[in-house]
DNA sequence: GTCGATGCAAAGAATTTGCAGGACC
DNA sequence: GGTCCTGCAAATTCTTTGCATCGAC
């Protein structure tokens, strides 16, 4: 099995900024909005999301927080990401190793990017541009379907690996 | 758990045709080429592969198979994916449902194309434009990463689940 | 005859679900 | 105090792997 190695380096023009506590202290409101109540668990699980400088897999979240001594079963990890997701607080990201991964979702396009991932050693590299953008708009505006979200991801062969041949 | 019913509707510019015998006569000489052994589960996949009008997973390529008559074991399929996937005849995608889902490669981007999926219905519908093409290309050159290939997904919601409301 | 390919069944991994107990409002 | 949330464990689902056997070359 290929041994994943998730960090993120800023690349191109505009270097994603992780949204840190904006976003954890707008989806405690959102939540709360919703009829949600809040627990500790759960608000572990956000503080990890909110800080996460990069996508995050369920199994990730459970084992991190075990390790900062703030245990939360997998279930409850699983159930708060649905919540989220369905939400649209985060955004789920499938980059091909069998399991989700989920990053904070910021209102309104804020630090909207996507993300390029590396063959040879999974790394997971986010980028913006926005003439990408203008064309998916574009697109979605021309289509006869009612376009919410999108995801582009970008496949090849990182820096560090193409160096090393 | 929700019904997911897969049908290709063409939308936009350029529908794209299934590759159909095209693909599939490549396909057994490039993996013949590789030095593999025909067989006959392995073609009995190659032709559903080849002819299919939509993303099919290994269990939908297993179950059609045996309702046809032509039983082929799941690890078989999956053994035969992995191949293809390996020898990029075959794309690999996924919409969020659990599963991966494949479709055949053409070679030089020919009918070259993406997807709308829908979050009602989660019906799958190829769509290709030419400047979303143009703006990825340029993007993937200023990038200091060898980009390869990329998987454009747009989610939202399809015009016969618009009209429902 | 050799070695790749197959099928079955077991193993693994990711995710979901049932349920009893605990916490929030 | 009712209801939502949690953790655990069992259940599901997807995918991979071990192994004896079969078949292409």
């Amino acid at each position: 099995m290929r041994t994943i190695i998730f960090k993120v380096v800023a690349i191109d023009p505009n270097i994603p900024t992780p949204p840190a506590a904006d976003w954890i202290v707008r989806a405690e409101e959102s939540l709360r909005a919703a009829g949600h109540r809040s627990s500790a668990p759960r608000s572990a699980v956000l503080e990890l999301i909110g800080n996460q400088e990069c996508v995050l897999s369920a199994r990730e979240i459970a084992d991190e927080l075990r390790d900062r001594g703030r245990p939360v079963g997998v279930a409850t990890v699983y159930r708060t990401l649905e919540v989220l997701e369905a939400m649209r607080l985060v955004q789920r990201l499938d980059v091909g190793d069998g399991s989700a991964r989920y990053e904070p979702a910021l209102p309104g396009g804020e630090h909207h990017h996507h993300h390029l991932i590396c063959d040879s050693c999974g790394r997971v590299t986010p980028f913006e541009d926005p003439r990408l953008e203008r064309a998916i708009d574009d697109l979605g505006r021309r289509l006869d379907y009612a376009v919410g979200d999108h995801d582009v991801i970008l496949r090849g062969v990182c820096p560090q690996c193409g160096r090393k041949g």
